[in-house]
DNA sequence: GAGGGCAGGTTCAGTCATTGAACCTGGCCC
DNA sequence: GGGCCAGGTTCAATGACTGAACCTGCCCTC
């Protein structure tokens, strides 16, 4: 977070995870990541972000372990940043927190469904399958579009996630 | 956050749970909340935070309508700070991103266990009770200190948090 | 009824993160 | 060799955070 982003005296477990995600826009970055998003210039038109604190986050998530930069596999020379396990563990958190602001500002329409991919029933609070009964692991979540999302957005990131897809794979932006 | 609270642009509930909840201190003070810190200098001694950035947290939060300020029960000329249906709304989150945090900073002993007060059962990702197959509320969560916290802190709230209890409880500090 | 203490703040200057715009750099392609 | 793109870095201005000091009721005691 901001300015000494440690909390000192703290002797707790959400303290510690709050120096490493709580800084502004870190969450949001974390969730494109698990959308998909893996390439610079992607977070930054879909996230609107200024491009330093872009840098600084990316960075900032990759030493902590969250995300991996790497060569990206079809253009070697542009990198990829990717979401490690210790990233896709951050998924129950961002559900449980989008749940939350979906339920406490009464959106008129849903913006999006997270589903179990091979049975279709919506996920728990937790990220678990009711019907399954499993702990949905985030490679079988299917994001779907509510009625509540912009139909025609601007940026090539949104449109991309406006067809339903897997959490995880990659979005494709670049021109055929 | 810091700096334009808002995220602009942003088509999705965890920005507008951001926007509330992002700012820095403010998922602590929340926290301190459901455990059961009601009091202004509570809050100010348990967090180590800054007397100005407490009050604008504090009085932000009951502006979101995730806490309610009241005049004290058995003191009518202070005040306390309770949480409401809305802040309580938030324990999955906190749950959540405390076992990320636990999890990923692998601590050498726990600091806290979390248990459906009724069965003693450790509660699962979102707070529900595994044994019970219940959503445990928040009000029959017990919360049980473990080997790794400080045995003898130095301010009265973290002793008063020492002991087993339920969250939601009061927290009582005052001289006998 | 004056003084002291406490809860619950507000005010202030200084520091430091964030912002947006401009600039840089290395590859690739024509 | 000129232009474009990805992926940054640098910069001044803005504004949030910090810590310390101060303020204001209210209650208690002498």
């Amino acid at each position: 977070m901001a300015l000494g982003k440690d909390y000192a005296a703290q002797d707790c477990s959400i303290a510690r995870a709050l120096e490493v995600v709580g800084e502004r826009w870190t969450l949001l970055v974390v969730r494109d990541a698990l959308y998909g998003v893996r390439r610079y210039n992607d977070f930054l038109v879909h996230l609107g972000i200024p491009r330093a604190v872009l840098a600084s986050r990316l960075q900032s998530l990759t030493a902590a372990g969250v995300l991996e930069k790497r060569p990206c596999a079809q253009a070697p020379s542009r990198h990829e940043y990717v979401v490690t396990g210790r990233g896709r563990a951050l998924w129950p958190t961002l559900l449980a927190l989008g749940a939350w602001g979906r339920d406490t500002f009464s959106e008129t329409k849903p913006l999006r469904y997270f589903r179990h991919a091979t049975c279709g029933t919506d996920l728990g609070l937790a990220g678990d399958c009711p019907a399954c009964g499993v702990l949905v692991p985030v490679e079988d979540v299917e994001m779907v579009p509510g009625p509540g999302l912009d139909p025609d957005p601007s940026d090539p990131v949104s449109r991309a996630l406006l067809a339903p897809r897997r959490l995880l794979t990659a979005v494709e932006t670049d021109p055929v």
